[in-house]
DNA sequence: ACATGTATTAACAATGCTGTTAAATAATAT
DNA sequence: ATATTATTTAACAGCATTGTTAATACATGT
């Protein structure tokens, strides 16, 4: 094998002005390779072995640019929750009806969900078995998660104080909300498991977990599976809201 | 520290016929050890030097009893999915009206979840990061809960045939239900930690997860949190079915 | 050409994990 | 009492993992 930064030294690629994606010099390409492998295979799993394998570097080389383990994964980590930031600033608009921005929020949260299939589970198997990871980030991102979900909460309250949606309790309702999208890529790849029945349903769709490490996206649109459910979630919203018994 | 085997062996006590709870002899001692291990950690993080320390035993023990790590965690496996099963039997009655059946359904599913607070995530975990041992444990008992499914999926079929409850996908409904329950115990503690404010909501009540292994029961009636949880999942449910926009 | 800092390699140290084994100890049957 | 079987211990083998290090190759400026 021919190991990358080798390769691009031989050949005079100056790595501070790369534009092309792929392996570039031997630090990407570790971040690379690790990116791939922790939300593949979770903290635990992902072995600085493999991910230098897998980047094409002898394993010293991990070692010698990120100093451990720990801070390969906080600059992965970083990576992925600033474009979780930013998937969500357009959704923070009072100038729309409540219905509308509720639907887009809805909609925002489970397309950026679907476009990193991994996420949902990378994200709960590390809070589950490495939550001391997820703590030290937490200043960076949890102002934002924060102010998006208390925007939503405080447009709901208005709604129910004009009458305009029946009476319920905001955070039960975001609850509803987030677990039903996140749902969607956590269980439903396992549900299959469970049921013996909905594997069907599910075929070839959110099937990608840990265990099916290579599908990078899934959009709504190119899927019908994602987008009934997409769809079955945000009735289940609408009717719980404005539905008449 | 004073083996329990050896305890119970100098103060003969017979194995074969103990009654009450706790330690007895060696093995039952690491097969709760185990439990309460694999159950808290997930089976790779839970390593059998552990198991047998909380045990009170020695590191050997567990492979003389027990050949391999793997035939502690089916024996547990065993047990854990022989209380699911039983569970869901009184569920299954053609006798009563389809929604009694229904929310009896959900119901029933929710206390089990929330008497086992620990199982959702362990299942999950296991599912995710060594689906081989699940697979193995399959035939024992994916046909009980596929009969579950399949028997609820008619009757809501039966529904919609008879006008009495809207059109839909009684598998996307099968899949609300089934999600929305298993997140109350899966995504909950871990939810607080993204939004910053739903903690406060969760205080106290479905906390538990890995990371806080102690709680072993978490009872509805007894948890103001869990009781709204439950009736907000059944509100959807019904709305869904039975709401006019 | 040469000096200097950077990148890379291979080998190794330390730790922790699963599983084995030989020997010791206790229980039980005869 | 003695033989036999079941239980327990301590030590160890083998492996994988994280992280280190000393030596080497390369790039670049002078």
């Amino acid at each position: 094998m021919i190991h990358v930064a080798q390769k691009n030294r031989d050949i005079g690629v100056d790595s501070s002005r790369q534009t092309e994606s792929g392996p570039k010099n031997t630090e990407q390409a570790i971040m690379e390779a690790a990116e791939e492998l922790f939300l593949e295979m979770g903290y635990n799993q992902a072995t600085t072995t493999l991910i230098a394998k897998r980047a094409g570097v002898t394993h010293a080389m991990l070692h010698y640019y990120f100093r451990t383990k720990e801070h390969v994964f906080m600059k992965v980590l970083e990576k992925i929750l600033g474009e979780l930031m930013q998937s969500f600033r357009p959704v923070m608009s009072r100038d729309e009806p409540f219905w509308e921005t509720l639907e887009k929020g809805i909609s925002t949260h489970f397309d950026f969900l679907a476009e990193h299939p991994r996420f949902a589970p990378f994200l709960y198997d590390t809070m589950i078995h490495n939550p001391e990871l997820i703590d030290r980030m937490k200043e960076n991102f949890l102002p934002v998660m924060e102010r998006v979900f208390k925007f939503h909460v405080g447009r709901i309250e208005e709604e129910i104080a004009g009458g305009r949606i029946c009476r319920i309790d905001p955070v039960q309702l975001m609850a509803d909300i987030v677990t039903l999208n996140l749902s969607t890529f956590l269980l439903m790849p396992v549900a299959g498991k469970l049921t013996g029945v909905a594997s069907d349903a599910l075929e070839g769709s959110a099937q990608q977990t840990f265990a099916r490490p290579h599908a990078q996206t899934c959009l709504p649109e190119e899927n019908p599976f994602l987008e009934a459910r997409k769809a079955e979630i945000i009735a289940l919203v609408r009717y719980r809201l404005y539905g008449k018994l």
